[in-house]
DNA sequence: AATAAATACTTTAAGATTAAAATATCTATA
DNA sequence: TATAGATATTTTAATCTTAAAGTATTTATT
């Protein structure tokens, strides 16, 4: 291909090992010091900016993942009482999920924990360079999904 | 916590947004143009580098996956005619895996097309911006990996 | 040579993930 | 009011993932 393409390729492989090497650090210390996963933080951290809760369906879409995966994870937590599925009115199909009192007093720790390791693995960057780079981030974001309705006008 | 632990934050959550639309992409391509999977694909990327193969305990290192992990994916692949298992002269608890013929001509398919679909993401992205940006991460990574050490010692 | 320690790999158990199928309920239409 | 279609969720089957345990073999020590 051109050396373009050659050039976005080596961004991607940059992109994906800083992620996977932060994202694996982030999992192990979840793991060690609080016993939990990545995916159940990010379910109570969603549910954390919702305190009246989410359904089941908002949840999963807030999540962009499938409904079914979200089923298993908020049975776990609901097994050790960090969030609760309460009935919606007038629709006995819908659930909604929501932190319990336990699981608000849980995650805080973990929000707290969880900004420090990202500030810590990424001290070598100053503010300034941290903002300017996702300014920069948001513009390719921007600029892949752009790419994709063309693609796929459905999304549009 | 600081303005600055919230700058990182946010672009940690940048970073990783990016990474998961463009890999959830990547995946998706994957599965319905060449019905396999990012995992499967990451492994043949590898031995499609070493022509001569790699050691299973090698290729779960250059990969940076469990050994289990690379077994179960080998497996399938071996039972497609992707990839063959291949014994070790004077270890006999060694098993080396390679690109079958048929593996790497499926793999120079995939791989060409990966390369497009990347190129097509992040087509919004001038090469020398590329560059500049894939250079930038490298200083991010090289700072995350610096302070582990100084944490960690034992991978100094 | 015998045995202890290290190495290479596989297996197992548990969770995460998805797509697709199955249930239950609601809504709109005939 | 039937009933057809849509919606909300769960279940299922398959793959991926890891840590920990298990098996086989090699290397080092006594």
């Amino acid at each position: 291909m051109t050396t373009a393409s050659k050039d976005r390729l080596r961004l991607w492989l940059r992109l994906l090992g800083l992620t996977r090497h932060v994202d694996g650090h982030l999992r192990d210390k979840l793991r060690l010091e609080f016993k939990t996963t990545l995916p159940r933080f990010d379910v109570m951290a969603a549910l954390s900016r919702h305190p009246e809760g989410l359904k089941m369906s908002q949840l999963s879409g807030v999540l962009r993942v499938s409904n079914g995966n979200v089923t298993g994870i908020a049975d776990r937590l609901a097994e050790e009482g960090l969030v609760e599925r309460v009935p919606v009115p007038g629709d006995r199909r819908a659930m909604i999920l929501r932190l319990t009192a336990a699981g608000n007093a849980e995650f805080a720790e973990q929000a707290s924990a969880h900004e420090g390791w990202i500030n810590d693995m990424l001290h070598g960057i100053s503010a300034a360079d941290a903002r300017q780079m996702a300014a920069q981030l948001i513009a390719v974001a921007q600029a892949a999904e752009n790419k994709e309705e063309l693609d796929d006008p459905s999304h549009a």
